[in-house]
DNA sequence: CTGTTAGCGCGTTCAT
DNA sequence: ATGAACGCGCTAACAG
């Protein structure tokens, strides 16, 4: 018996209710052809006739036809989709860094799927599993505790990964900035201006990268041959409130600092602030560094000297990682390291030049 | 003959080589049940007896499976993921529309597909196609220009979609804050502090939210009897530099503005910029005002007034309406208008008050 | 080069 | 309450 193929609407609704919207096999009625025709001229198969191919795509327009991708990629066991878990989308970081993530992923034809865990573990846990459930070919991580759960989850899981900004200990692949090299150089350039007693307001200590700053910052001074001040040494929570009052605590001491390094542009903000408040004025009575450059640091009088951070280039480069690790699981897992540049405004008095920047991409590769 | 299933793995890989997850089939033969028993136990369906959940569950549990959206919402045509399309998603407002719009998405069970048009044309219509492809249930969209050709295809598509910020003019579901009333209250309060050549830099005449904001400038003046001072009021495009040279061009006229309004939050910090680089001062020499209120509004010197506008609200009455649309598509369209509030600073001098603001919610229905 | 066939992993009828 | 069948929209073998 000849298969009777059941009545369907082809894109166009002639009556009111919205029409399901044509797929291949109305495609395939239209132009003529067999369904699998429609398939190959559609993925850009290379043995399709010019012909064929023509009448494929004509069909395709004149339905208004768009392929299914979730059909696609379920038949073909490769989605082309990959998962992003960060700990606050509202900061200026990580809204840069998936920028450079969303511009490598949708250059490969991969779609993003973005879930924001708001520093909770409970909803870090639960975007990993919606992750995995949509199948995703990878997941770009920020753990946003030091005993993740969800990240062990993950591992555990096998899929492939790799960790932005905050690296874990174990083999995955990484990419972040040299907050060590960018944090020597900000101290240095105040311990050049003649400051010693320099404050550093940081964040909280299992974070890899606020050990890598507290290490740059030691390394700043050992350099010169000075004692690290560690009693200026302040963990804050990374939010502006955390930023605020670390530097007033600071501020209010009898032997008070002369000079300030704050590890993120948030708790940058906060410091701000409680300088302000004390009256005191910038950089005379106090001078300022941040971590993490961004738009406002022109606009604040004085203007701030900062750290840029590639931050763009981080979610791209980490984006390209993934991308490379899902073409090779059995590739050595790689740790990309970029670097970063002062850049001098007057927040710190002298003269306002521009620092060489250790613009080298250090890259490191760890065994597999 | 009997159905021979071919062997695979369950999850567990016994060699180096990465084992596919274990889908429902392993899991219901470790359970010693059939497929659909597993389907309904995983899906809390009612008639399932306690004793297969529970092994249900078990064999899930040891094989660290997990389930396949993917092929679900294929099979059962009911697509739980929406897209986003956004034209910068480095700007604080569009990423705290996205928070927003995650929060609801991710509590309906649903993900989020974000792409970023980078207010280009062109990208923007591979986001659309891509979100297309991908049968997300419904679109939340920003246009980035006038005349969106993205914009026509997604509404020619009959794809449930709900427009933010800013507003086509067709029929079509939206939200945004209400930038008439804000912009009336911002520059009321300049009024009231005696000033009459207030300066407006303003975006593209083309949004719809910067129509809103001009119509709330003029209301303001000549809610007071004043004529409006067209002369002052400037087009920049909404980026940094364009505040920042609409106001140096203001700033040189002879007869200079004594307080400014600025319509977005980039322009906002491009116009301080211009300020300071005349030596001028705030509030002495001019006032300002912002339109949205960010984190470091407080840290600047003086604080700055603003009008805060909630973001996250309209993120989250936006996925909340789109979601509305994908339950009952006959519902009459709706645009929600979320109302404003002005921060009163020192960046204008007068009394630090704190004023009453619209908190009161507009809305209204269009017919379907 | 093109059509036919057999599933991808799961939900959903039907039986029982 | 449970199992067997069928198919969602599509790709990937094979045959012709």
């Amino acid at each position: 018996m000849g298969n009777v193929s059941r009545p369907r609407d082809g894109g166009t609704s002639h009556d009111g209710t919205a029409a399901r919207p044509a797929g291949i096999r109305e495609v395939a009625q239209r132009a003529g052809v067999a369904i699998s025709s429609v398939s190959r001229a559609l993925s850009g198969h290379p043995h399709v006739s010019p012909a064929v191919r023509a009448r494929v795509y004509e069909a395709v327009r004149a339905l208004d036809s768009s392929p299914n991708r979730v059909a696609r990629e379920l038949r073909s066991r490769r989605r082309r989709a990959a998962g992003v878990i960060i700990p606050d989308i509202t900061n200026p970081f990580f809204t840069s860094v998936v920028d450079g993530i969303e511009a490598v992923l949708r250059r490969a034809g991969y779609c993003l799927l973005l879930t924001n865990s708001n520093e909770d573990p409970e909803r870090e846990r639960e975007n990993a599993r919606l992750l995995r459930a949509e199948k995703v070919a990878g997941i770009l991580f920020t753990p946003s505790g030091p005993d993740s759960a969800a990240y062990r989850e993950l591992a555990a899981s096998g899929l492939p990964m790799v960790a932005i900004s905050r690296l874990p200990g174990g083999a995955v692949d990484g990419g972040t900035v040299d907050c060590a090299g960018g944090s020597a150089a900000a101290v240095a350039h105040l311990i050049a201006l003649g400051h010693r007693r320099i404050g550093f307001v940081n964040g909280p200590a299992w974070s890899s990268s606020v050990q890598e700053r507290q290490a740059g910052y030691e390394a700043a001074f050992r350099k010169h041959g000075l004692a690290v001040p560690t009693d200026l040494v302040l963990h804050a929570d990374l939010r502006q409130s955390g930023g605020y009052h670390a530097m007033r605590e600071l501020l209010t001491r009898r032997d008070r600092p002369t000079a300030v390094y704050v590890g993120n542009n948030l708790m940058t903000l906060g410091a701000l602030e409680a300088i302000h408040e004390q009256g005191l004025r910038i950089p005379k009575d106090i001078a300022v560094v941040g971590f993490d450059d961004l738009p406002w640091a022109t606009s604040l009088q004085p203007a701030l000297t900062a750290v840029r951070l590639p931050t763009f280039d981080v979610g791209a480069s980490a984006a390209q990682l993934l991308l490379e690790r899902v073409e090779d699981p059995q590739r050595p897992v790689r740790t990309l390291v970029l670097g970063t540049r002062l850049v001098v405004r007057a927040s710190c008095g002298g003269p306002v030049v521009q620092l060489p920047g250790n613009d080298s991409r250090l890259e490191e590769g760890v065994c597999a």
